[in-house]
DNA sequence: CTTCATACCTAGGCAGTCTAGGTATCAGCT
DNA sequence: AGCTGATACCTAGACTGCCTAGGTATGAAG
């Protein structure tokens, strides 16, 4: 890295995008763009690979839907999900407590 | 991750602690541990090497001191990683932003 | 004189992300 | 009708960053 860019904390954004809502994964990209104001714009090879990783993990879990021609594959956040969400949401605030007490004694 | 604890911002910590003044390697572990409230407690397999690193790219210089009989090698940041740390620093609070505003629509 | 803390080191492994390639549909342009 | 770009999905393998696990050696404490 620079670990790409969301070091460590891709679940994290991911099942953020997803407690607002059930979207497919392209719509997950978007939404992420989106939500971070342009900050994360990840490429598919990173977020297909994870999207199936939380389903097989039972954090998410996914529907195809076929009709109109254009395959798509919407997934939706589990209540594990919304367990592991706040979970990390914890872990992701205790982090940036510890580094920002790190970077505190930097001069300002 | 967990890919370890410090998520890609391991540089960045080491520059924030050498920015207090010059440190031999064990006190930079030690010193880390202090700022981060115990937050980060790294192994010196995950020090030592990243110091190297950080004196290869002109960020921090060493010396010995072998006075004493025990041997240290005390870590100075240079002028080039002060830069670099406000750099990185600035990185960080942009990352922490977008991860922030992806988190605010999870309920509170 | 053994044990624990200090103090340094490296090789190799593991895990998370990205690169690079692939398939297919649909809308808009010429 | 054919081309292009956006949408929409996928995987294998590379890359990189950190950790594990092992090593050496000194000094202080019991």
């Amino acid at each position: 890295m620079k670990t790409g860019q969301l070091k460590g904390n891709l679940d994290l954004v991911l099942l953020a995008v997803l407690s607002g809502g059930p979207l497919h994964g392209y719509a997950v990209i978007a939404g992420l763009r989106d939500r971070s104001e342009g900050a994360f714009d990840l490429p598919e090879g990173t977020v297909y690979p994870a999207l199936h990783k939380l389903e097989r993990d039972g954090l998410v879990r996914s529907s195809w839907d076929d009709s109109g021609g254009r395959r798509r594959r919407t997934y939706e956040i589990t209540p594990r999900g919304e367990r592991a969400l706040a979970c990390q949401r914890e872990q992701w605030l205790t982090f940036v407590h510890g580094v920002n007490s790190v970077l505190a004694a930097v001069t300002p």
